[in-house]
DNA sequence: TTTATATTTCGCAAAGTTACGAAATGATTT
DNA sequence: AAATCATTTCGTAACTTTGCGAAATATAAA
């Protein structure tokens, strides 16, 4: 009887914000946003970006649910932030991820895949 | 007319990368791997996860798709190794995309999204 | 109050992902 | 040659994602 655990609460955290980062669109918005050192931006990101309005606001909505970015209203626009709390959190564990292993090189290692 | 550019390298490859990661069994794999100092893994994965065989296979496909694993034949058996250069280049354009934001923290930063 | 502007939500279609069991592959042992 | 073992591929089902245009919402300006 195979024993099938549970992923840990840091894999699934993981998981959850790499999908959040997995479109361009998404990725494009947040290096916007990070870079800024003004902290928000109202312009109009649909100009840069090749989709429509509608499919950039289900974008910005993912983002939001992510917690990686908020909106802030000031009718009849909006500005976009990044949420520099999640955000840090997210770099926190990115870079533990990224940056725990091993550095050592071994067992003859191949450019390409072996398996066809 | 508006003009629709088209996503850079750099923002395409960070979201393929992002991709690749936003499973908790690719996760799961890539930490187990990157994590091995003896560089290859080939004790039953299948274990340790909570999917089948043909599911965790093609988990792998995907990660040696995208360039993050190798897989060295050693008949019947197969080894996974961390592709070391490509995990290399995932980390630098991560921790690039992850710390080149402004540290600056301003704009009176609320914790919750102010749109409903 | 009508019109204009910015944005989101709805409804839908097309494409992609995840998962499984069964069949196939490919090598080794009997 | 047959049985065995580790693994992958195939076929299929359920679900999710991505994308769009049209309709809805909500405010400001005329």
């Amino acid at each position: 009887m195979t024993n099938k655990p549970q992923f840990t609460t840091e894999v699934r955290r993981l998981a959850n914000v790499a999908k959040a980062l997995s479109h361009p669109v998404r990725i494009y918005i947040l290096q916007k946003l990070s870079k800024m050192n003004s902290c928000c931006y109202s312009g109009d990101l649909v100009e840069e970006l090749p989709v429509s309005r509608s499919t950039l606001s289900q974008h910005l909505k993912e983002l939001k649910y992510a917690g990686l970015i908020q909106g802030e209203i000031n009718p009849p626009y909006i500005k976009y932030c990044i949420n520099r709390k999640n955000w840090e959190k997210a770099r926190e564990i990115f870079n533990e991820f990224l940056n725990e292993s091993s550095g050592e090189i071994s067992c003859e290692t191949t450019d390409y895949l072996i398996h066809k």
